[in-house]
Order: C-alpha cells, then structure tokens, then sequence
DNA sequence: CAGTTTCATGAGAATCATTATCAATTAGTC
DNA sequence: GACTAATTGATAATGATTCTCATGAAACTG
C-alpha cells in the first residue's frame, strides 16, 4: 500500500518555466508565459506550461488568480498569500502578517472548522493609475 | 451625450432566476441552475441563466466564486462580503462585520491606493464533514 | 557507458464553459 | 391595440484548458 514512489524530473521544460516565473512581477496567464519564452528562444509547447504552471500552484511556488476566463499565474513567496493588487495594472505588492490571521483562526474554531487556510486580497486603484487615469 | 436611458424589464425568465437563487443556499453553476429551473418546470434557455446571473453579480446580488474552471453563484446580504467555507461539502457561513474592514483600509492608505475593495475567504472543513470524510 | 524503466514532452484533437449572432418574442408605454 | 426597444432562445462560435498517445529523455542499474 505504499506510494509507487513518484520520481519528479529536472527538464529543460520546467527550470525554464520556474526561472521566467521568478523574474516576472505580473500576473500572467500560460499564454502569455508560452509567449514569453518563446521570445526569448525558449520555446515550450502549451500544454507543457500549463502542466508546470498547474504543478507550481500545487506546490506553493505561485499564485493563481482568475480574471476574464482567465487563470493568471505569478510567483510568490511561500507562507505570506495576502496581497493588495492594484485594479487597473495589476502591480502587486504582497503583505506581511496581520491582525487577520488570527481573527480568522479564531472565527474557523468557533464554528467548528478545521484544517482551515484563507485568502485575502485587497483590490484599488496605485497611486500611479489613478493619477494617469481618471477614467478608462 | 446623455445616457440613452436603459430600462430593465421584468421578465418571467429573472424573477424565476432570482427567485429560485434566493432559495438556494449552496453555490451553484449556470448549468446547474438551468437544470434546477428545468426540474421545477421553469425552462430557461441556458444563454439566459448566464446573463441573468452575470446580471445580478453586477447588481451585488451574487456572489461568484471559480473553482474548477467554473464560475458557480450564489446569493449574498449585500455589504458582507467575507465567507467561511467548507472545502468539502461547500457550506458557507457569512461573516460579520470584522477587524480586517479597517485594517484592509488602513494598509491601502498607506501605500496610496484609492477606490479600494476587499475579498476575504476562510476556507476549511465544516464539523460534518470532518468526522464523514477523514480521507477523500 | 549501454540498457531499462518511467516520467515528461509536444502535436494535435477533444472538451466544455461561456459568448456572440440574430430572428422571433415580449414588456412597458402611449 | 399598436409601437419600440429590450429580451429571449436556438444555434453556432470562441477560446481556455485538458486529453491522447507516440516520441524523447531523465534517472537508475549493473
């Protein structure tokens, strides 16, 4: 009854994949990123970046978020999953602990809930767009 | 350069919609509702079920939420936009009023951001399906 | 290092949720 | 009851994501 043991490989594939992820500040969607890479010579079939995409998520390595139909995929450092995203370009800066994560613990115990995890995200408009654009 | 005046009507195809989401404590998918209706007699086209419940998001009726490259729906107290939610079975517990309003507002200040908005969601597993559901 | 095993990849097709199109229906108004 | 514009439904189209499966290549073996 023990685990077949899965093996996880180091390809080209996914070192490429991991290391763009890591330079990007955006939330991009696996088009984008199959776009990306192959500009820059590195090309990787679509399903494949969708599969690493998908396995990075599961592994804590990146964000998802979806928007439009959309999912859109960016690094993040592990244990701080709280972010305050701006609307309009999507510049992210992630924060640090708060009073929520206790309040949230605390909330998940009264009502009997276990193995509990949360989201946050604070949504608005940066400085930067809200002076460049008024209205768009 | 006035607006050219929209009126929205009141058709049988909303109220059934609205009516039958109103009556519904779980989050639902645009196929299911469409289902749901078809079962009680209530046949809606499926194109409709999308626009109504697209409608009503837009309207602060809903709530949308995406798992599994579905958007699912489902109604909420206007203003109390935080949930507590079992990752098993999808029962949802709406939360009041808590210290993250201010604090959400605080940091966005701090960093200049304007026009903010806030998600905030707690998942977990509820009491029930702790004991039912060990390994799944 | 050659052989073996097994996972990963890529090309293409398939799936399937969601949207667009457009003619036919209707709600709201006079 | 007639008029007008919004709404609906049938259908097709779109498009993101996933599946299939033959080929390629890691990792391990001896």
């Amino acid at each position: 009854m023990t685990e077949p043991h899965r093996v996880e490989r180091h390809t080209r594939q996914r070192q490429v994949i991991t290391a763009y992820m890591k330079a990007q500040a955006q939330f991009l969607t696996a088009q984008q990123v199959h776009d990306g890479l192959r500009e820059l010579g590195d090309t990787v079939s679509l399903p494949t970046v969708y599969r690493t995409l998908t396995a990075l998520v599961e592994a804590g390595d990146l964000d998802v978020r979806v928007s439009n139909n959309q999912s859109a995929y960016r690094h993040c450092s592990p244990h701080h999953h709280h972010h305050l995203v701006c609307r309009q370009c999507g510049r992210t800066i992630e924060l640090a602990d708060s009073p929520v994560e206790q309040w949230a613990t605390a909330i998940a115990n009264e009502h009997g809930f276990t193995d509990v995890d949360h989201t946050i995200e604070i949504l608005g408009l940066c400085p930067a767009c809200a002076t460049l654009a008024p209205r768009c």
